[in-house]
RNA sequence: GGCGAGGUAGCUCAGUGGUAGAGCAGGGGACUCAUAAGCCCUUGGUCGAGAGUUCGAAUCUCUCCCUCGCCA
């Protein structure tokens, strides 16, 4: 029976392009697992969006002088566009900045509210009389009361790198104007999290055996020695969704409420635009269902404790407040397999330093699967990894190329040469041929199994060994020195290793799907591995904005082993990867850090 | 200072009680279908330090040192 698969995908902030960084932390490891559901014939809900509100935004625009949603555009089509040449597949990649989400996050407010675990609190926030508005701790720049730093900013010191209380500043003042702010209440929406905290530490602790342990050690640590304490939901902002409550109007809903908010909304609008508006129910309140939130180390908190503690407060109070009727409650998450940081060449990735690889600029040099396989080969599931060019560009030649690739190469050519364009036919199986299709067939079973414990660097690793035993199998049975005193013979090697490669194919697929692709076609197959991706652009009363979305359409890619006929007619097979020159490391290396031109 | 993660071969990392592993790099060999790729053999580690539990510890406990992250 096929599972209901929800894929949780973090939602980049559209301030700033993505770099390799974000990519290995949740995006690519979402879209290997999501294949992977996929080709098993599971149900698969990939979503994510932009994350078009808050104050990193609004610093950006008025940086630059133009209007908050134009960033955020910006860098919305920026993402949609690396999504597409990178491959992932999200059934709907949308943003925060629509009527969709602003209702579905008012109403998890007002369930919150009416569930009684809203509470309002006034707390002292910088005012300016010039410019007439509240000012966020961004917007504030003074001397640090740490180190005495005369340009600190509101909510953390560049010089001494501590984070700041900002109404501690000394001569605060407004970045926009110079003048001085002063000190003014200000109420506040706050989530009760104390109420909540039993049900947020029995969520994690039903969770405990399976869940990586820096997810959830870290989390059962953090409430264990601090404990949940209301925090802030709301924000004097014009920017974001508007706090539904009269006398609210100037307010807005805080960022890190209603971000994660939208794996739900994004679920509803995607059932919404496929034209059965119930659909997201079966990812949603089926309690079979099962998802999983791909995030990097920084967002645990919002998703191991925060969004459980939202969805945990709303319970069924979210169905008459959105649908209008009763209803189950919400699923929480299933899985939070988060990744830890990649570093550039052993320093932080940074923005501001350009010291990063931007995926966008990486695609314009080199292909997208060696970026996924490195990635995937390096990816931080247990640690922070480091990004090194040197060793991409060995782990592009020796293994992606030499060990996988020409594999591939070097027995298709041979095939496409000796047999008339045609898999041969095979003899009478010998016991070498038998070991070797048991050996690569059992890997359905054992890629799998880490595929499905999200393990993907474990998976890929095991995939590349199966590689390496049709490659011993080759050379042990020399069908290039049989053909000469023994062709059927050589036939009978040459489509059993024809039928492995078919087979590990499928394996690299979720991790390689354009060159499987590839390689499918080679075989002579007529219809895709995977569905097609696709845009669309949506209008509501907030105006337009573009999703990207996915439909399986003629794809009849299946996780199980290769059914290769003899006397299949193959393409003309072509390498599958580029080797790579050396001297690129040092010349991507010599990128670094220099500052690009604005986009 | 508190919490968390990590410290295993030159490099990148697996390995949670039972004779130290993989890939790459280094050395040697046979082969030649293939993107000078693949295959076979091989050098190399007191598993951060010390103590303890155990018949047995990289693996469990304690103390300490170092790196990173979060918080204060």
């Amino acid at each position: 029976m096929a599972d209901h698969i929800l894929v949780a995908v973090a939602w980049p902030y559209s301030n700033a392009d993505i770099h390799v960084g974000n990519l290995t932390g949740s995006y690519l490891p979402a879209d290997i697992f999501a294949r992977y559901h996929r080709l098993k014939g599971n149900n698969v809900l990939m979503v994510s969006g932009s994350d078009a509100h808050g104050t990193p935004i609004t610093v950006k625009a008025d940086a630059e002088g133009v209007p908050a949603e134009q960033v955020y555009q910006r860098y919305h089509a920026r993402f949609i566009e690396l999504f597409q040449k990178l491959g992932l597949n999200y059934d709907l990649f949308t943003s925060t900045h629509t009527e969709n989400h602003a209702k579905v996050s008012q109403a998890i407010f007002l369930a919150l509210k009416e569930n009684g675990y809203l509470y309002t609190e006034e707390q002292k926030q910088w005012y300016s009389e010039s410019l007439k508005k509240f000012l966020p701790d961004r917007y504030i720049e003074g001397t640090c009361y740490i180190c005495g730093y005369d340009n600190a900013r509101g909510d953390q010191c560049d010089n001494c790198g501590n984070v700041l209380d900002s109404s501690q500043l000394i001569n605060p003042r407004a970045k926009a104007d110079g003048s001085t702010p002063e000190l003014r209440a200000t109420t506040h929406y706050f989530i009760d999290l104390g109420k909540l905290e039993p049900q947020v530490v029995k969520f994690l602790e039903s969770r405990k055996s399976y869940w990586r342990p820096n997810v959830v050690t870290r989390s059962l640590g953090w409430i264990r020695t601090q404990g949940l304490r209301g925090r802030p939901i709301t924000r004097d902002l014009d920017w974001g969704i508007p706090v539904p409550v009269e006398g609210w109007e100037d307010k807005r809903l805080y960022v890190w409420f209603e971000a994660v908010i939208g794996y739900l909304s994004a679920a509803i609008e995607w059932a919404g635009i496929s034209g059965d508006k119930e659909a997201w129910h079966s990812w949603w309140t089926e309690a079979s269902a099962r998802s999983y939130y791909f995030i990097g180390k920084d967002n645990i908190d919002f998703h191991a404790i925060l969004w459980p503690a939202e969805l945990a407060g709303i319970g069924e109070t979210f169905a008459n407040i959105f649908e209008g009727k009763s209803g189950k409650s919400l699923n929480l998450p299933y899985d939070v397999p988060a990744n830890e940081f990649l570093n550039m060449e052993d320093r932080k990735i940074s923005g501001s330093r350009n010291w990063g690889v931007w995926g966008l600029d990486f695609l314009e040099r080199y292909d997208p699967d060696p970026l996924r396989y490195y990635l995937t080969v390096n990816m931080p599931e247990t640690s922070d990894a480091n990004w090194d060019w040197d060793d991409f560009v060995r782990r592009n030649n020796n293994e992606l190329v030499a060990t996988w690739g020409n594999l591939a190469n070097r027995v298709l050519s041979f095939a496409y040469r000796n047999w008339d364009g045609k898999v041969p036919w095979p003899g009478e199986l010998r016991v070498a041929d038998e070991t070797l299709i048991k050996t690569v067939d059992a890997g359905f079973d054992s890629v799998g199994k880490l595929l499905e414990g999200v393990k993907l660097r474990a998976a890929l690793g095991e995939a590349i060994r199966l590689a390496g035993e049709v490659n011993k199998y080759l050379d042990e049975q020399a069908p290039w020195s049989a053909i000469k005193t023994d062709k059927a013979g050589a036939a009978t090697t040459i489509f059993v290793a024809l039928n492995a490669i078919d087979s590990l194919k499928i394996l690299f697929a979720p991790v390689l799907p354009h060159t499987s692709q590839l390689l499918h076609e080679t075989f002579g197959y007529s219809e895709p591995l995977f569905g097609e991706q696709y845009t669309e652009t949506k209008k509501d009363n907030l105006g337009a904005h573009t999703v990207l979305r996915y439909r399986t359409g003629a794809a009849t890619g299946s996780w199980a082993p290769s059914n290769l006929q003899a006397r299949t007619k193959l393409q003309e097979p072509k390498p599958l990867y580029r080797k790579l020159e050396p001297e690129i490391a040092e010349e991507e290396r010599k990128r670094l850090g220099n500052l690009r031109e604005a986009e």
